[in-house]
DNA sequence: CGCTCATTTGAGGAACTTCAAGGTCAGTGG
DNA sequence: CCACTGACCTTGAAGTTCCTCAAATGAGCG
């Protein structure tokens, strides 16, 4: 069982003191909701932690989805499936911002830190009834779930593409969920993008490199550091 | 172009009579609030229909979407992008009792009619803010969307694996979702599957003859008809 | 430095696609 | 009733893409 790590139980380490860029971000759940004290109190009832997560360690398999929602302060989480044989997928991945929930007990996926991360867990149960009272919050979590929705179904259009296209495509996508910064610093490993594109390492390394000698983009200066240099060029790797 | 019948304007047909097949599968639209009469009266105000389409008619494209909910009463509804290049991609096949909606207007998806159908149109601002006040209506309405939301990430799954392993899972879903029958008639045409699955026809047609040389499928009486023999064996494919 | 782990590169093979031809079936007109 | 047609499905052979296995390179760390 290489994937063993991944059932092993998380350590959960509760930080009640909240430090600085969790401060920030957990500012940006309430965000939507400024102007309302009694909403956000409302809200800071519902919400637990930020609970901080080691790289790979696994934050939730279905039971505690159930109960609760999660919201990702900072970092990266993955929601994917390892099936018998060994092999895995990554279904989705979430970033700061991003809600981890809706997820069908059917599938049985298994959510898991990417890299270091804080999260919110926030009750369900609360939530909903919150929104059924309150048009605001239930719109969030409408825009919320059709988001995540609209990612999945782009998700499946991506897999019927050639590798390069699906690199490309997911390159572009990441830098523009991160803020367009200047440089892309890619947050999660090769093996879990890999496993999200469909791909082996391999293949997401040279589609990289094809991409690089396309003049497309540049690792400056390290690795993990990209460039996306030429934003035509990329139109038309993705037809 | 290859597809333009896809764009060509669709030829609606109101059928104010309703028949057989309809009035029963119409009932099932309300038949979650039946003991219900006033919000039952209610839907029915809401929507308009049934409407029939012939197959590769376009539904619908975004503007709609954003306005009206579909409700599939009768035949298999799709929804898909064609690229630039030609290549069609299925994000999603609709049954008879599924609800069409949430499309998101990013991915600029078009709703089709992969066989003869029958539709529906809900207005969608009427069904929201009849969910606002009737819990049960919201319940049905989030149902409705974390199950296509876990529909779009079990097709995710599936991308990535074998054509053979695509195709009889394929095959066995679609003969959950329309009862268990004995004999599972397979609606849509495999052009229509194959870019569902994305394989080619070619691809798909050799999976079946494949699939039913292992014994797991036989062909009774014609091409269209199948018969899922061996249960126990699919799960061997589906590994 | 020397270890480990992640990434890159290469060669060969498997899976899928492409192109091309043949087959089946329902509808149509003689 | 039968041949003809066109749409759809199946089959075969060659080509491409991606995967597998193996080795080399590079990065991080004690």
């Amino acid at each position: 069982m290489a994937n063993l790590d991944f059932y092993t139980a998380p350590f959960v380490e509760f930080n009640d003191t909240k430090i600085f860029g969790t401060a920030d971000s957990a500012a940006h759940f309430a965000k939507a909701f400024e102007g309302n004290a009694s909403l956000q109190r409302t809200l800071s009832a519902l919400q637990r932690g930020p609970v901080r997560f080691y790289r790979d360690q696994v934050i939730s398999l279905d039971e505690d989805v159930a109960e609760y929602l999660l919201f990702v302060v900072t970092g990266v989480v993955r929601s994917c499936k390892t099936c018998k044989s060994g092999a895995r997928s990554v279904v989705s991945f979430y970033l700061p911002g991003d809600f981890v929930g809706w997820v069908d007990a059917k599938l049985s996926l298994s959510i898991e830190a990417a890299t270091d991360t804080e999260v919110l867990f926030v009750k369900r149960r609360g939530l909903v009834s919150l929104a059924s009272r309150d048009a605001r919050v239930a719109n969030v979590l409408l825009k919320a779930t059709t988001n995540e929705l609209a990612r999945a179904q782009e998700h499946v259009l991506l897999m019927s593409k050639s590798a390069k296209f699906r690199v490309a495509n997911f390159l572009t996508d990441l830098w523009l969920r991160l803020g367009k910064a200047q440089y892309l610093d890619v947050p999660m490993s090769h093996g879990d993008i890999a496993d999200y594109l469909g791909l082996t390492i391999e293949t997401f390394s040279r589609s990289i490199t094809d991409l690089e000698r396309l003049g497309l983009i540049a690792r400056v200066p390290s690795q993990r550091r990209l460039l996306l240099q030429n934003h035509f060029g990329f139109r038309q790797v993705m037809n």
